[in-house]
DNA sequence: TTATATATGTCAACCGCTTGACATGTCAAT
DNA sequence: ATTGACATGTCAAGCGGTTGACATATATAA
């Protein structure tokens, strides 16, 4: 590969010339400028971002590790991130931890090793400490670690707005499908806000736990049948994610029950398959591009060595669709 | 950050020494080794890949450059191909092309400069050119460029079996929702597979091109309920993916057309999502994982300088579900 | 005329690690 | 006593760029 060496032996100036214009520094002619560049041309130059990484001490590389970029909800996320993040010349790197402790230290020292300009963290798996020895920018999604930032939508909001259109919609007897509510995830708050609201108004829901290993859809519908069956005159169901609300959806298609006559249903995150499944999922919609471009910023700020907010929650909204 | 200088001064041994017990080259004793590695357990010492990356000339970075990863069929070749690469000691690069000549070639040069180990393409905006002057490894999905290898799944196949399954069912009036025929990709061998088989049981199938923009969902609708409209009385539909037959669920709900009943409906991809639908798609399944396993594949030989396969066409199977 | 901004060059250290060349020393086997 | 495998060290160049220090030359403004 051409070298910056030989683009200055062949437009007949120093490296330290070419490196001035490449890098915009110092005094430079246009003349000058213009032969540089004309030979960069020529010889199809690239810089090594990989020797300038080094000298800089700045990689422009994010590292994201989520449990899988196959889940809609992630590569929805990772896409804003990506794009938003080319703007500043961040690259992303995907890391996917598969939820599997030993994973995620693996991605979390690589990333280290690779001196990326910052992490954002979809996969909780490790202990605090474990994240902190990073020593680099980090932000976490939807969990609260020691003193690193986060960035959650309002978890508590969101299950208000379901309960509340349950309630107005004259639901009786409703049931949450929640994850797994031992971890210290901020989206337990979803479950609380639910459940809080409805008490309100003396409804007492179901709360029914799906796994930790939440990423696996395969177990879904054995469970969620579970749950119908177990729980006849159901009328509305709070699903902890629009892909497992598809799956609510199946079962109750399976059993003759109809959304949302008979029972009503609400998802969470509203991943563009929310609208496109039938009938179309009502849901709550996190804000998934502002979520993304904040996490961005936030990583840029601390690359700069910036202080930045603790706590980043962002308002969700209800999306009304056939559901309900 | 502690460099392997810092380690060597510590364990009281030269920095060649180190270098040794981290590449297991030369002779070492059990102890020196061992001595080493304590020191670098307590200095948390990380390498820093980017130098080594440097000396080596291999960056152990993947990049792969799609129209969107937010496509579920993206996202989980991405996710096969991360799992899958990891193991090799390869990090993935996600390059959102937005299906824009202009992002492409930045991500291709970006990569360049980056000196990755090699290149997945999944977007195909640019000239053949731009391709090549790529000059490291690279393979493509989907599309046949000069002496670029290509993976890509039996579109033909998939075409002839779809349209099999229609005769085998006793459909008469088909269509097949196509991507766009004018691009030089090989996903059109579908629709010929397709027609093809159909005509030698004399049904001419309704083609109906879906734009080139097809990574877009939001113009899908209007034109798949214009395409049922004008085409009354249809009695099969060849989606030219899963998404697209999602709509097409969809659409004809909307107009009490049932499916399989009225309707029948094959999907292609096979993104976990068909499975999810209601009701589940019948579907022409593209082997995602072995597709990206063969690209990591062929990648790591080209990178050690073998030669490989320039044609990877891999078999598709028909899932049999409930829109058929 | 003098001061100052502009334009370029030379030189060399540095980023953190790898590696080849070569020297030296230990220890066990012959 | 000799040989050779093993263990470690020293030295230094190289990967491709960046950058500061310093020198010099020209052009322009005061």
């Amino acid at each position: 590969m051409t070298t910056i060496k030989d683009v200055a032996e062949k437009a007949g100036v120093t490296v330290t010339t070419v490196s001035r214009v490449l890098n915009n520094r110092g005094y430079i002619s246009e003349r000058t400028r213009e032969k540089v560049r004309l030979v960069m041309e020529e010889l199809q130059y690239q810089p090594n971002e990989i020797a300038r990484s080094l000298t800089r001490k700045r990689s422009m590389v994010l590292g994201m590790i989520i449990p899988t970029i196959a889940h809609p909800f992630f590569s929805e996320m990772a896409n804003a991130i990506e794009n938003y993040a080319s703007g500043f010349g961040y690259k992303l790197l995907i890391c996917n931890s598969r939820m599997e402790q030993s994973k995620e230290k693996e991605y979390i020292d690589m990333l280290k090793s690779n001196r990326v300009d910052g992490v954002i963290m979809g996969s909780h798996t490790l202990d605090v400490q474990e994240y902190i020895n990073l020593q680099r920018p980090i932000v976490t999604f939807d969990r609260r670690i020691a003193d690193i930032p986060y960035i959650s939508s309002d978890n508590y909001q969101g299950g208000q707005l379901a309960a509340q259109l349950f309630i107005s919609k004259g639901c009786k007897k409703v049931a949450i499908i929640s994850g797994d509510l031992s971890l210290d995830l901020l989206s337990n708050l979803r479950t609380q806000g639910f459940i809080e609201t409805l008490k309100q108004h003396q409804i007492e829901p179901i709360v029914f736990q799906l796994g930790s290993d939440s990423f696996d859809r395969s177990t879904y519908d054995v469970l969620i049948t579970e749950l119908i069956e177990q729980h006849q005159g159901l009328d509305g169901i709070f699903a902890s994610s629009d892909i497992v609300a598809m799956t609510v959806i199946k079962a109750a298609a399976a059993r003759g029950i109809s959304i949302p006559q008979q029972l009503k249903l609400i998802g969470y995150d509203d991943i563009s398959f929310a609208e496109l499944a039938n009938p179309a999922i009502t849901t709550i919609r996190q804000p998934i591009e502002a979520m993304s471009k904040l996490a961005v910023d936030l990583l840029d700020k601390l690359a700069q060595g910036e202080q930045v907010e603790l706590e980043n929650t962002l308002p969700v909204t209800l999306v009304e669709r056939d559901t309900t």
